[in-house]
DNA sequence: ATGAAAGCGCTAACAT
DNA sequence: ATGTTAGCGCTTTCAT
């Protein structure tokens, strides 16, 4: 910081008071002079005046800033969302204050809480483990939250995700469709709930040709690479007979990709893959992947327009809490119908 | 903000001043006796009391936040780079405020200038364009600012970037050693330094054989996947006679792959390819690309320790103010020999 | 049409 | 060992 306001008013030879006012646009609601305010103005400038937004957000009591965390920033699906809300913070002058929970609770907390200090006036948090105890204290502290992609059921929390049991349902489809009928599950983190809803679009969707969901074809503990790769192996050698894999997120199915490769299954010919999230370039892999795509912008932009309404503290409470945005089935090249013997 | 300094040191009976140092390590530079101490702390505690941030920047002219502006944070590049950012002020207590400039130096302008009046404590920036004017005038004011991947030649604001004309000659070696003499540039944005860099390292490797540098064989206007294509189709037309690319970007590089495909040319059997920069399950791609991989967990660690060393002030002008960091190759396989007829 | 002054929540002299 | 107070830079009543 260098020139204050009272640097102005001196140089233009006014109380801070009106310095104030002419800076703000509320000259005319104050009745000053054309004459004086231009003078503000015009020192302002000379002097290269910047507002202290400390100053600002310390006497008003907004800070303009809305903290988002995310468990890993470096996955292409979180520094989206990231980029959507930062963008639709920026257009209403917000700024975002980002956070990496490195997937682990004990970070999320502590990054939450200095967040809370900074006193941001919403956050938007995609949450790593199983728990939103935190997260609801911080709601009733005041500091509106919103959660993304990772929501909780009967939690009150604004939140937004994925039409994840629908997305699920069309995705194992494409594979029913196809005739397979034993459909290895690469689940991510267990007790999430995209995770389990996901898992029951899939039961849904075998029930609606006549086949019983059989918890033995699922596994997996994380939407990581790492949990695709050894759960397919494993589910490779238990199930001889699988078909198929419905892969719980893009990672997952690069991991399947891989143990497919080891296990010499060709895919699509020998094996076939579906996965829940799209990727960059994923046209482009040697196995261009069928995907059921989620609408990443549109959740980050949901969970912006969330966050930045209960900021502002629209009391209107008729805005709905829970939001599921479409997915959307692209497909390409990594499913064939199965070869009957 | 719901409890204040002043109701903890009244539900503790003591002064300000002195709820303060308890709450603040210094109890015992200021010889507080433990007791008082301690009966601070619960008064806080059970009132759930978090220090304003805000008041307290503005009382010690230290917001504790630095600033990062990228052009795109979906791409996976500059999400890397954020966080590795992030990840090393958050060790620091820092916290960041992330900016996306989509690539437009008006936008990047207004956003420096908000977080400027924000008064964070130093900036990181992967500027657009090819303007340093505005970094300077910032740096000069007062915000230590660090460069990091797109630098400028003669500015004296900190570095941080990759060895592009190493890593360019190594790539372009990648190709000669196979006996490729005609190589197609798919460049990204020229009078950027890392452009130019690339372009030098290319030239000096073709000239270490013995062939000159053709500019004829070099296109495009942008790091884009776009670009990429663009150049590459019309390269593949103008001359039928090359034999391989060399693409200053993963987009650039996926943009040629596809245009490869439009012209039926395979890679790497009629074409071969080798990329600046990797990308997540490039070895997955349909054609695994050989890549010269830039380090990016160390670019964003170099410049949040340029960064953080700038705010603190360390006066301490002997740090090395510009940083070139090693790139790595990748061998996979998109180049082949060419075939002599 | 303009100014004086209080105060946002905190820290650090400067008293005792 | 603890309390009083000034003040960080700003906005906004309340006077005039």
């Amino acid at each position: 910081m260098v020139t204050t306001l009272s640097q102005v008013a001196e140089k233009a030879g006014v109380s801070v008071s009106v310095a104030s006012r002419s800076l703000n646009g509320h000259a005319k609601a104050y009745r000053i002079s054309d004459a004086t305010a231009s003078r503000v103005k015009e020192a302002a400038d000379q002097l290269g005046f910047r507002p202290s937004q400390t100053a600002r957000s310390l006497r008003l009591k907004k800070t303009g800033l809305v903290g988002v965390v995310v468990p890993d920033l470096s996955n292409p699906f979180f520094a989206s969302i990231s980029q959507s809300i930062a963008l639709s913070a920026e257009a209403e002058g917000y700024s975002v204050i980002v956070a990496d929970s490195r997937e682990q609770t004990e970070h999320e907390i502590r990054l939450l809480h200095q967040l809370e200090d900074r006193q941001v006036e919403a956050l938007v948090v995609c949450p790593v483990g199983t728990e939103s105890k935190h997260l609801q204290e911080i709601n009733k502290r005041g500091t509106p939250v919103v959660l993304a992609d990772r929501t909780f059921p009967n939690c009150n929390l604004a939140q937004v995700t994925s039409e994840h049991r629908v997305g699920a349902a069309k995705a194992t489809r494409l594979l029913t469709a196809q005739g397979h009928r034993v459909i290895g599950v690469l689940q991510g983190l267990p007790g999430t709930l995209p995770n389990e809803q996901r898992l029951s679009g899939h039961a849904e969707a075998l029930e609606e040709i006549g086949v019983a969901f059989d918890p033995s074809l699922t596994m997996g503990n994380n939407f990581t690479e790492a949990s695709g790769f050894d759960s397919a192996k494993k589910l490779l050698v238990d199930r001889p007979d699988i078909t198929a894999f419905f892969a719980f997120s893009t990672p997952n199915a690069m991991g399947a990709l891989r143990a497919a490769m080891e296990s010499s299954r060709l895919v699509p010919d020998d094996l076939s893959i579906v996965a829940f999230d799209d990727c960059p370039y994923a046209d482009l892999m040697s196995v261009p992947l069928t995907t059921v795509r989620q609408d990443v912008d549109r959740i980050g932009q949901l969970a912006a327009e969330l966050a930045l309404r209960a900021a502002v503290g629209s009391t209107s409470r008729k805005r709905k809490r829970r939001h599921d945005v479409k997915t959307r089935v692209i497909v390409r090249n990594s499913i064939s119908s199965v070869r009957h013997s």
